[in-house]
DNA sequence: AACGTGTACGGAGGCAGCATCCGTTTTGAT
DNA sequence: ATCAAAACGGATGCTGCCTCCGTACACGTT
């Protein structure tokens, strides 16, 4: 028995319960009230003590990678739509659309998924996500580069910081006009111009 | 005597020692920890009580924005340098890279200040000083414009927001090379390519 | 120099949120 | 039916926010 190491016992159903009952309550208040929600608030609604919340999700980031792992996967799935496009100046512009979509849903979102991004802390949940999104950025900006379209000092992780600090503008509740020129601005600054003159 | 509507008695001593040593010590503390430091240590080490603090600066805004006062004022001196440049374009560039300063004096300054720029909340002592700010740049876009160094789509508004996301970045602990790519980006989407090609 | 008044002080206190610890309950296995 | 492990949950201690009010002090007056 020694040998298999899987052979837990089965887990048990009020763990299930409990975290999905978690799960479901955190994505709506981080909806509502963004990242720094009460989370006293979120275990009293979902119906368990406190201390249940701290020992399924230790820390508020551990909470906030389990909630955002559904949307992630969405993310993948968006990456086999772009990716058929043929046209890499347009996957990688949906890309970083996706991208910021994703930094946007909740408000607050993107200061923990910095603070992830910049670390080497590995016992953060959210370091992960960040760098897949990094190098997944890094190839859509490196197809982009080898077609002409985009210029050859620019680098997934400059966008990437790009599209967060748009998602942060729009968390602080900004219009989507002026979010809209800065994107705008942003393209312009990437975009390589045609060599046709 | 009604007329005259100055003419109280003159400010209480206390008044002035505290109120002196509340901002330099907020200002130590902003340094150190950011805008979210604890009010309440800064009123403690100051010496005087949390009830004398809130009196002085009835907000976190308040205190903060009376902190920036000096900074401010830095602010514009440096205008009187930038705008005897003569090139206007070189004018823009130094003015967003001093804006950049300023909101990056306390990690996390840039979200007050957005809170406060998109507000009609004409209580926040914050609003004031930053639609000052847009105002400048956007006389800095508009004379590059005129000498044909700024696409014509750009406003004030939006360089605003791009100098706060690069020092919202930079709060959040980036190093300066990953930085200072942004920051070309950023100048690539709003400079007028040269006409001649 | 002493006084009186009004202004400012400051700390106690109520509240909210975080995170932990441990006695009790629930669960699945035997 | 019984048992041990696993999970629960709330009481608890802590930090920080902000207010309220009895007290002390500074200033103008006599």
């Amino acid at each position: 028995m020694s040998a298999g190491e899987q052979r837990a016992r089965k887990p048990r159903a009020d763990v299930q319960r409990n975290r999905a009952a978690l799960l479901e309550t955190a994505q709506r208040h981080f909806l509502q009230h963004g990242v720094g929600t009460s989370l006293e608030a979120v275990a009293k609604e979902a119906g368990v003590g406190p201390g249940t919340l701290y020992r399924h999700f230790p820390t508020r980031e551990a909470l906030l990678a389990a909630v955002l792992q559904t949307r992630s996967e969405e993310l993948v799935a968006r990456q086999a739509d772009i990716e058929q496009l043929g046209d890499p100046a347009e996957a990688l512009e949906q890309w970083l659309r996706a991208m910021e979509e994703y930094f946007s849903a909740f408000s607050g979102l993107p200061d923990p998924l910095m603070a992830a991004a910049r670390a080497q802390e590995p016992d953060n949940p959210l370091t992960i996500p960040c760098h897949i999104l990094i190098t997944a950025t890094d190839q859509y900006v490196r197809a982009a580069q080898l077609a002409g379209r985009v210029r050859a000092s620019v680098r997934g992780h400059d966008l990437f910081l790009a599209a967060c600090s748009v998602a942060w503008i729009k968390g602080t509740g900004t219009e989507e006009e002026p979010l809209d020129r800065l994107r705008t601005l942003i393209a312009s600054g990437y975009r390589q111009q045609d060599p046709q003159a």
